[in-house]
DNA sequence: CTTGTGTCCTGTAGGC
DNA sequence: TGCCTACAGGACACAA
C-alpha cells in the first residue's frame, strides 16, 4: 500500500524519465480507473501536453503538465507506475500514457481502486477534495507537536484512527501509523486525548523519522504486495519493520509477542511490552 | 462536530 | 480438486 514514502520514492525515480517528454497517445483500458473529467475529454486534453514538473502532495502524485493542466494520480491500495521502453502489455494494466519518442508511463492497478484526474490548476472537482483538505506532512517544516496535539484534545477515538486521518497526517497511512506508534512507545487503541504532553511530543517526532527512515530505504514493499519502483525494484524498508505484519513474532525490542487488533476496519500490530 | 459503518474493487488465502 | 466466503485497505458517503 502506497503511503508517503513508497509515493516518494515514485515521485522522485520517475522525475528524470517523465520531464520534459511530451504525451502523445492514452491508452485506457479500464474506464472507471479516470476520475475526472470524462474519459473522452481525459485523453483528449493529455494529448500534446508536456511534462513540466512531477512533485507529490500526501499520498496524491501530480505531474505539472503545460498549459497549466495537472495530472493527478493516486495509487490507493495496490496501483503502481511503471515506466516502460516496449509495448508489451503488463498484467493489470489500466493506463497508458505514451511519450512522443519512445517510453511510456503505464498505471497498473489490480484493484481498480486507484485513480487518475485531469484538472486545470485551482480548479479541483468535488472528487478531489481530499487533496485540498490535506493536513500538513509529517516531514514538513510545519509538522510540530503543538500541531498534531490541537487535532488530539478531547478526542475519544483511538489514536491510529487519527494518525490515519488525512486532514491531520498526510501521507500517513497503515503501515507508518502502526510504525510511529511503536517508536513513541504508545497503544494504537488509546483515545487520542488521553495521550499526554511527553507521549504527542514522541508521536510527532515518531512520526517524522519512520517516515524519513522509510524514504531512505525506498519505501516498503511486502511479499505480497504491488508497491514497486518504476523500473520494477523492490523498496527495502520491510527488513526494518518493528510491529507491521509481524503478528506473534517476538518483538525486536523486548522479545513479546507482537498482538493484532482491528481498530474500525484496519488492521493493527503493536508491541504490548513497549507499548502502553 | 464526532464517531462508527458500509462501499468501492479484485486477487488471494483459508475452510470444507 | 474446486467452490465459496472472508479479507485486505484508502478515501469517502452517510447514519446516528
Amino acid at each position: 500500500m502506497p503511503e508517503l514514502p513508497e509515493v516518494e520514492t515514485i515521485c522522485r525515480q520517475l522525475g528524470p524519465l517523465v520531464t520534459n517528454r511530451v504525451i502523445k497517445d492514452v491508452v485506457i483500458r479500464r474506464q472507471d480507473i479516470v476520475g475526472f473529467p470524462d474519459v473522452r475529454r481525459f485523453k483528449s486534453e493529455l494529448n500534446g501536453k508536456r511534462v513540466e514538473k512531477i512533485e507529490r502532495q500526501g499520498k496524491y502524485l501530480i505531474f505539472n503538465l503545460s498549459q497549466g493542466f495537472l495530472l493527478i494520480v493516486h495509487l490507493r491500495l495496490s496501483g503502481h507506475l511503471r515506466f516502460v521502453n516496449d509495448g508489451a502489455r503488463l498484467k493489470y494494466e489500466r493506463i497508458r500514457f505514451i511519450f512522443k519518442g519512445g517510453g511510456a508511463l503505464v498505471f497498473v492497478e489490480p484493484r481498480v481502486l486507484g485513480r487518475a484526474y485531469l484538472v486545470k490548476n485551482g480548479e479541483l472537482p468535488a472528487s478531489l477534495k481530499g487533496l485540498r483538505e490535506l493536513g500538513v506532512e509529517p516531514i514538513s517544516a510545519c509538522w510540530t507537536p503543538g500541531y498534531l496535539a490541537q487535532f488530539l484534545e478531547w478526542r475519544k477515538a483511538p489514536i491510529k484512527t487519527l494518525l490515519l486521518d488525512q486532514r491531520i497526517c498526510a501521507g500517513v497511512g497503515n503501515i507508518y501509523s502502526d510504525e510511529a506508534l511503536f517508536r513513541a512507545r504508545v497503544q494504537p487503541m488509546r483515545p487520542a486525548g488521553s495521550l499526554s504532553n511527553n507521549e504527542i511530543v514522541r508521536l510527532a517526532q515518531s512520526l517524522r523519522q519512520v517516515l524519513n527512515k522509510a524514504i531512505q530505504f525506498l519505501g516498503t514493499t511486502m511479499k505480497d504486495e504491488r508497491y514497486h519502483l518504476p523500473d520494477g525494484k523492490s523498496g527495502r524498508f520491510q527488513h526494518h519493520l518493528m510491529v507491521f505484519n509481524r503478528e506473534g513474532m517476538p518483538c525486536r525490542v523486548c522479545g513479546t509477542k507482537i498482538k493484532r487488533i482491528k481498530i474500525g476496519k484496519r488492521s493493527s500490530y503493536f508491541c504490548p511490552g513497549c507499548q502502553r
